[in-house]
DNA sequence: CGAACCCGTATTGTCGACAATCGAGCGTGA
DNA sequence: TCACGCTCGATTGTCGACAATACGGGTTCG
């Protein structure tokens, strides 16, 4: 078996076409819920319809748009629910990924790893409390945790169908909040329960990682309500 | 946001096309690892290649082939290893889809799927050992279950891109068991603890039932490796 | 004799046009 | 006035043909 694809760099046009519009429907360029014209895509990046439908396919594979037969297609509208139904999945998953990581993943890898949060480390301490540059080391530790679970399927539904999905909400919703700061500490306890081959320590630590920003969400989610239904 | 469609009847001839050729494959049809060839299938089902590369899209989206750029199609060739990812990811996922139909599932629901254990006991005692039957039974339980959890991502992953791939080892690697004549008793104990609103037991109970067959993949896997590698 | 190169063939990716279907707006009738 | 049906326009689904790329066999050179 192979391992899922990840990211092939952009060989044919429906590729190209694809990740255009994935960077520009996470950035809000396209802006959530509006409705998706075959025609005016296929003119704005110069292409015909055949591998714009190809690119289509593939943006409602990772949830970023949603096509219903014979009338076409939209982009996703975030929600709060949508976003903690995200993140509860995230929590299992990435609980499992960092248990298998643990077994399965090369000394090499994990020494990358411990390099970069060092590296990402100093550039905080030089400028505390940026947000946005701890937000791409924040996915890239997850990614690399997940790449080194071995599991294939694992890698696909975490890799190429949720995670365009959970960058959009970062971006959209600015999910950076006061965790940035405890991020580092945490990825570092992660890191070295799995360098310790620990998987079932690592699991735990992700897990309540990932719960305590699912756990944010929910606390709005609650005061959402209570201020929406008493009216 | 709209739950996954889950299962639209065949409107397009795309998804005509793609409901053949998924039960073309899951039977051992068009056999495991077989290159797929654009215009052979396109002649066989009477259509153009237009809708079948989008049937061989989402045929790639649930796992049942494998595309490379500029190279083709294969269907998926099915290994222990596979397996045991594809259980590894169960286990985690069905667990969390326990526990949140404990919380979200309509009583009413409840009492259905209540029903229908109840119309799977009877059958199963008039004919003892009959393994099919229960296979259509498990699968049906699984999914009413997992659609009970209300969380799109999840019922999505499960039903939409997963389910093949299972039925199609269930039916090729004969997955059916000394185990069969026990899921009941533990299907009974899950929809129990899911009545209970119990949402941790469902989801231990889960884990189990999920993680007895997963062991005993992790047993064939741990006897093949022995027999060969010392040779 | 082996390996690298080249070329023909088949397959995949892409295009433009046609057919089928859906939504919007208007007109008609109760 | 409101509801229903209809027509028109636009969009999506499908088709056949063309272009680009990868595989296989044969040849040639070291």
């Amino acid at each position: 078996m192979t391992y899922a694809p990840t990211w092939k760099s952009p060989i044919t046009s429906s590729d190209r076409v694809l990740f255009e519009i994935q960077r520009a429907i996470v950035e809000g360029e396209i802006p959530a819920g509006s409705k998706i014209s075959e025609p005016e895509l296929a003119r704005r990046f110069a292409v015909s319809r055949a591998p714009l439908r190809e690119a289509l396919a593939r943006l409602e594979r990772c949830h970023l748009i949603e096509r219903t037969p014979n009338a076409g297609a939209r982009v996703v509208t975030l929600s709060l629910e949508g976003l903690l139904s995200l993140y509860q999945l995230r929590e299992e998953l990435e609980g499992l990924a960092c248990r298998l990581a643990a077994e399965h993943m090369p000394q090499q890898e994990i020494e990358e790893m411990q390099a970069l949060l060092n590296k990402h480390l100093q550039s905080q301490r030089v400028r505390e409390g940026e947000s946005y540059y701890q937000e791409a080391g924040d996915l890239d530790f997850h990614y690399r945790i997940i790449l080194g679970s071995k599991n294939p399927y694992l890698i696909n539904i975490l890799c190429d169908e949720l995670y365009f999905l959970v960058r959009m909400y970062r971006v959209q919703m600015g999910m950076n909040g006061p965790r940035v700061s405890r991020a580092f500490d945490e990825h570092k306890a992660i890191l070295q329960a799995i360098a310790n081959r620990d998987g079932e320590l690592a699991d735990l630590l992700m897990r309540r990682h990932i719960g305590a920003s699912r756990r944010n969400i929910e606390i709005q989610l609650e005061t959402k309500r209570n201020s929406h239904e008493p009216n």
